[in-house]
DNA sequence: GTCTATACCTTGATAGAC
DNA sequence: GTCTATCAAGGTATAGAC
């Protein structure tokens, strides 16, 4: 605290990044200034300008890195054969990667409005990007006879609403561990598109 | 404009609600200033503070009438004779209803973060007074042998989930009308209980 | 009941010393 | 690379005239 000289550039950036998504996360953009996540990170307000050309930047950057790790995580993911079998690969990878970051899903869902345009239509076309390797999933089992849903746009994106909504109401140390907690939503999920 | 005499304190109370809830719902409630709100109203900033005594109550008082107003819709709407007459009705009414207050909506899940501990408690007790009422019908089907949700808690909140998301991407004189909709969603909400 | 005026504070962002 | 100091703008809320 109070170090006055010496080169932090490589250590700093990630911190602020880290601090303003806390911060973000649980205030709201609008209601954080800028001193407030300088203090965070322990140094002035004024030095945040050195990494970030002003706070909307600051905050778009935050949701295209949790963007691209989300589609990049589910790539990397292994690949079921069937569509069944991907369906559930997707519901247990949802609903454990949103586990893991729940600071960067509130914000994807909450702050987008806060983006301009151009910042705006970019993490819009990422989510976009991701909804549909699911519908394309659904679609598959469609064809192959499998799934049974009355639309498949529409179970894309009631899907996602049903596993995002798991951050909501999911404590660490509950009644249920995050593996249970996959096995049930991916027995509602299976049923609700079944044949 | 520029009227400088007489009384309107019956008009000009819920105009100023629903200039907030407007300006609430679509920049933020930390992003909104009461200036905003008294401009779009059309009095000055002091005259607001003649119908609230402070921000945070503007918002408290939105919300609260919001979950008011859901569960007295809800209670007066027919009671189906069966538990699956009973959750059709539901996923129909919560769709319709929300759909017909999306700025409401839209608070009551994004901007509970600004009340203070008393303030989000009470609306918190309002809420799960509402999820309740789903999840009874859902225990009584489950002892009926009608449904088989693995766990009768998380289908309430998944359900719930499901349904409000519809608000996300609804918008009129779309692909779908909204009875379509409630058509595609209970079939989803149906079959992932089902027996 | 509404206005004008204003007190007092915090904001995002910049300039220049070190 | 970080600090201190600062600016103009805008924030909530109040006081007192009408």
């Amino acid at each position: 605290m109070a170090r006055k000289t010496g080169s932090h550039s490589e250590i700093t950036g990630p911190r602020i990044r880290a601090a303003a998504l806390k911060l973000f996360a649980r205030h709201g953009f609008a209601a954080v200034s800028m001193r407030q996540i300088a203090a965070e990170v322990g140094v002035q307000a004024g030095a945040l300008y050195l990494y970030t050309p002003d706070k909307e930047t600051l905050l778009f950057d935050l949701l295209k890195e949790h963007m691209d790790e989300l589609i990049a995580a589910w790539e990397a993911e292994p690949r079921g054969a069937s569509p069944r079998e991907r369906l559930e690969a997707f519901v247990r990878f949802h609903i454990r990667f949103n586990l893991e970051r729940p600071d960067a899903v509130f914000l994807s869902y909450m702050e987008l409005r806060n983006l301009g345009p151009g910042n705006f239509a970019a993490i819009e076309a990422l989510r976009r990007d991701y909804e549909n390797r699911l519908e394309a999933i659904l679609s598959e089992g469609q064809a192959a006879g499998t799934f049974a849903a009355p639309d498949t746009k529409l179970a894309t994106l009631a899907i996602i609403a049903m596993l995002t909504g798991v951050n909501t109401w999911y404590r660490e140390g509950g009644r249920l561990s995050r593996d249970r907690v996959g096995d049930i939503y991916w027995d509602m999920v299976r049923k609700s598109v079944a044949a």
